[in-house]
RNA sequence: GGAGAGAUGGCAGAGUGGUCGAAUGCACUGGUCUUGAAAACCAGCGUACAGCAAUGUACCGGGGGUUCGAAUCCCUCUCUCUCCGCCA
């Protein structure tokens, strides 16, 4: 969510960089700021009236205490006067806040200056493209073939006992899981990020806070409670980032860097075909996420250095990729700036999405009011960033693919001492 | 699931209808003192909105109500603690 007063600053910068996500701003906008306006002189005139009434039921206190009953009476009538005027005013001002909060929830962070306007994926631009690509026999074969081959994965069975989307792990193929599980968080604590196990179920104000509701619950999976729906998380960003929501954060304890492994849940509806075959979009898949928290000035360097630290990923894993700089178009809608990262899975021969890198600046922190208290002992809103370092099943789908031989599947050097192998056999 | 108690500033903890945005202690920040530190003493120290400012207004878990006036009384929701039961 914007602050109406950058907007009021910033009107004119706010709607250009807008075109950028073909999102016309100019009408909400004009509309954010007079409605704004009437806000602060409804609570003028609201202020005022209540600073009268204070005045007079203390006066009405003290004729009590003096035992002047008379006066007393009198002013009651003055006050309640006032107080049914105050109420009528309060109705309109809670009606002009819930619009305008409605108007704000609605418009999408400002693109980052160097984001390019774009339609969709196709208009995203290649940052850095990295690794070879295998040579790989003429029967090279997709991940759901090697996984059933090598008895790795049973998706069949995950239909059964829930639905599509839900594969099965099996043995090897759940060793492997699991060891990429420990290998990413291994490596993220390494660089810095403390380890967290949160919740995989949260309430609708975290919701609010990362921005999946109130526009993309029909993403979510919903759990109805007798008096408040929980939702099983699309990301670990949620409860992560939520972590910190309505809090002030001392400036010296920033930056804050924290990794989470944990299911992630989407209802992905719509989507069929080929790009969801096998692993490529599942309703229920593993990620290890990153989150940070920053001064505001210090989340644009913080950006680089999530991305470099993704790309040292996926190179001890050898595998090809290519990041993406999103363009206005594909930009998530708090995102202000987003980088995906793409592995070639060269038995599809398809590229396919493994990480996004994001700047929300104060987007998000705005929602949550997450803020610091500076060296100047001034509250600002802080900056959040994150991004998937990994998400499991198409690094998963990848590696078979990639490193698929006549007879074995190869297990990356980094993942040896996790697997206890260094190849899968038939 | 049953019975009871409770939710107040960063923490602890007073406050049961007006003088309370809220005592006190601790923590924190600045100063005096000191070669330096500690101690002691002095001062400051919640958040939001409006305003150039003075200042005004709101907030004592959330929502609603009673009252001229609510941290304080009533209703309701959420959460926490204690005891009992159940349970991985």
């Amino acid at each position: 969510m914007l602050e109406v007063n950058y907007l009021r600053k910033n009107k004119e910068i706010a709607i250009q960089s807008l075109t950028k996500r073909n999102f016309d701003a100019v009408s909400i906008i004009n509309e954010i700021i007079s409605l704004d306006d009437e806000r602060k002189k409804n609570q003028k005139k609201i202020d005022d009236l209540l600073s009268n009434s204070n005045q007079i039921n203390k006066e009405i206190g003290q004729f009590y205490k003096k035992g002047e009953v008379e006066n007393a009476e009198d002013l009651k009538i003055k006050s309640i006067n006032i107080k049914s005027e105050v109420n009528k005013l309060l109705d309109s001002q809670k009606s002009i806040e819930h619009t305008l909060t409605d108007l704000l929830l609605q418009v999408p962070n400002i693109p980052n200056k160097i984001v390019n306007k774009g339609q969709s994926e196709k208009d995203n631009v290649i940052i850095i493209e990295k690794g070879s690509v295998p040579d790989l026999p003429e029967d090279k074969k997709p991940h759901w073939e090697l996984a059933k081959e090598y008895n790795l994965i049973d998706f069949e069975l995950g239909n059964k006992i829930t639905g599509s989307g839900f594969p099965v792990y099996i043995d090897l193929g759940a060793k492997l899981q699991r060891s990429l599980i420990s290998y990413f968080l291994d490596k993220n604590i390494m660089s810095g990020y403390k380890e967290y196990l949160p919740p995989h179920l949260v309430n609708s104000d975290s919701g609010y806070g990362t921005g999946q509701l109130p526009k993309f619950e029909e993403d979510l999976y919903k759990v109805e409670m007798e008096n408040n729906p929980l939702y099983l998380i699309p990301t670990a960003e949620v409860p992560i980032t939520n972590l910190f929501r309505n809090t002030i954060i001392k400036d010296n304890l920033l930056p804050i860097k924290c990794t989470a492994y944990t299911p992630c849940f989407r209802r992905e509806a719509g989507s069929y075909g080929k790009e969801v075959r096998g692993l490529n979009r599942l309703h229920q898949f593993d990620k290890v996420e990153i989150v940070e928290i920053h001064r505001q000035e210090d989340s644009a360097k913080a950006l680089d250095n999530m991305v470099s630290h993704v790309a040292s990923i996926i190179e001890e894993l050898s595998l090809p990729y290519r990041i993406m700089k999103l363009c206005g178009g594909d930009l998530g809608f708090s995102s202000s700036l987003t980088y995906d990262f793409e592995v070639f899975s060269a038995g599809q021969e398809r590229w396919l999405e493994v990480s996004s890198v994001s700047n929300f600046q104060d987007f998000q922190a705005n929602r949550m009011k997450l803020r610091y208290k500076n060296i100047e002992g001034i509250n600002k809103l802080c900056h959040t960033l994150n991004g998937s370092s990994l998400a499991l099943p198409r690094i998963f789908a990848a590696l078979l693919e990639n490193n698929q031989k006549k007879d074995r599947i190869e297990i990356p050097k980094i993942l040896r001492p996790y697997m206890g192998l260094d190849y899968i056999t038939k």
